[in-house]
RNA sequence: CGGGGUGUGGCGCAGCUUGGUAGCGCACUCGCUUUGGGAGCGAGGGGCCGUGGGUUCAAAUCCCGCCACCCCGACCA
């Protein structure tokens, strides 16, 4: 039985640590719960960037980027967003050695300032919709960081969207829900998700709908791993973002915001590591394959760097391990805990054979195979074990979910996973009562698992557990 | 902010009850042997014991204050 990765100190395997760091910025560190993050880490979030970037942009939006800084009083203007915002703010009150005329904040996120400037560019429906998204860091400075999970300073893509009316912002909103999100993250990531609608109480601050994507990790608890919302015109009428409509009224427009962040990092550890390390999916790896020296002998370098080559030109991503003077258990050890998806360990014995010898680590199998099937088998294998992750993944997410029909049933439920119930059976007061257990509501969906579009729909399916 | 706990080489810890001047594992440096699954042996370097005060011939150890961090809860991608 592998052990349950969450973010708790006493849990953390050394390589764990040796992904992400905590910041320790300082002994008596100004500055808690923010973390670092190493290049092995880093090269799997570039990864994520790519993935998702690609999927942003053939949903029609465009890169861009706003000040790090935003003056307090934007926050004030929209009345939900500031009062969900203002316990987690890093002010700065200082510039230059002088006391600042008003205080700026460190982006929580970007609403606000994106909407200053949507105000500006957005004249006419023919300016509609405005598709921007942005790649950035943002600080909360929140009560109780989780490393990995919930840091002070997280890395993220905010996107923001205007659009001429209501229906075209929720499409859109959707739109990234589905095409973005819950397709990255089924398709790359390995993590079934369940997608769905938030219950007022867990809205976000300034939104009329917020949609989520769920995920289980290892120990039951739900992790949000990504969110879409639709503002309505609550920043549109804060903001002033108005346009000239087709009738030549002036209209407020209907504006969106969606995002995930480097959390994603953490939910990958936690949902696909094992005790031996980091699993990662093949679609994700930035290193597919793993070719391995495993001892000098006639003619092993160059065969393995002939696999090497020939694996590079089928388009996998391959990385070469020819430091013979360190010793292979380690060599070996080491690309486990790091998470490559597959290694092919070239060494005298089995090249005598005609052989390489191909190790999965999704499942540990070490199959030596003729030099000659090497390609064909590794992108078999890489294919293979993307789906494996996730069906495994699945898997233990349905093992650990009841379905229930009292609220009683569901809180004891997700003291080890998840229930599903009718929201029917809990609605907002139940809701409340849960959460003294600490028991949330996830999310809503309908009972086909499609999204709600409100909350009083009838026949929901509310999904509830504990959260990080 | 409420409830627990912990501060000792870079990291993880023991030592504290019964004061006697600091030790172990990992990591690091050097040498030799190893190298097909996290190497072995030998030799080294590195610590104002969180901090301020008190008791004492003597304090990591006992007493008082302060500081910091961690965990559980409230907040959240």
């Amino acid at each position: 039985m592998a052990r349950v990765l969450t973010p708790r100190a006493e849990d953390f395997p050394r390589w764990y640590q040796d992904l992400i760091a905590k910041a320790e910025l300082a002994d008596n560190g100004p500055v808690r719960g923010t973390m670092v993050i190493r290049p092995t880490a880093y090269a799997i979030w570039e990864r994520m960037q790519a993935e998702l970037d690609a999927r942003i942009k053939a949903a029609g939006a465009q890169n861009a980027y706003f000040p790090l800084f935003i003056p307090e009083a934007y926050l004030r203007r929209e009345a939900e967003h500031v009062e969900g915002f203002s316990p987690e703010l890093a002010v700065v009150t200082h510039g230059g050695g002088k006391q600042l005329a008003e205080p700026v904040v460190v982006r929580p996120t970007s609403e606000t300032v994106i909407g200053e400037f949507m105000a500006k560019w957005i004249d006419s429906y023919r300016d509609l919709p405005l598709l921007l998204n942005q790649w950035a860091n943002v600080v909360r400075w929140e009560l109780r960081p989780r490393v990995f999970l919930r840091t002070s300073e997280f890395l993220w893509q905010e996107g923001h969207t205007a659009h001429a009316d209501e229906a075209d912002a929720r499409a859109y909103a959707r739109k990234i829900l589905h095409e973005v999100y819950e397709d990255f993250m089924i398709n790359v990531l390995g993590i079934p998700v369940v997608v769905g609608r938030k219950t007022a109480r867990e809205r976000f601050a300034g939104a009329i709908s917020t949609y989520t994507l769920e995920g289980m990790m290892g120990d039951g608890k739900a992790l949000q791993l990504g969110t879409s919302h639709e503002l309505g015109q609550n920043f549109s009428r804060a903001f002033d973002i108005t346009f000239s409509g087709r009738s030549g009224a002036l209209e407020y427009a209907w504006t969106t915001s969606w995002g995930v962040s480097t959390r994603m990092l953490g939910g990958l550890i936690m949902c696909h590591g094992d005790d031996n390390g980091l699993r990662v999916p093949p679609r994700l790896a930035p290193i597919q394959a793993y070719v391995m020296v495993v001892k000098e002998g006639e003619g092993v370098v160059e065969a393995a760097a002939k696999l090497r080559d020939e694996l590079q030109a089928a388009g996998i991503r391959v990385a070469f391990d020819d430091r013979v003077d360190t010793p292979f258990g380690r060599r070996a050890v080491d690309a486990e805990l790091k998470g490559y998806p597959i290694r092919v360990e070239v060494g005298p014995r089995d090249l005598a054979a005609g052989n390489a010898v191909v190790v999965r680590r999704v499942n540990g199998s070490k199959t030596p195979v003729p030099i000659a099937d090497i390609v064909a088998t590794v992108r078999a294998a890489l294919e293979a074990d993307q789906r494996a992750l996730y069906e495994e993944a699945l898997a233990a997410r349905e093992a650990r979910t009841a379905s229930v029909t009292t609220l009683a049933e569901a809180i004891e439920a997700a003291m080890t996973g998840w229930a599903r119930i009718p929201w029917a059976a809990v609605g907002p007061e139940g809701e409340a009562e849960a959460n003294s257990h600490g028991v949330t509501v996830r999310c809503l969906v309908r009972p086909d698992g499609s999204v709600p579009d409100a909350e009083d729909e009838p026949d929901l399916i509310a999904i509830m557990a504990r959260a990080y």
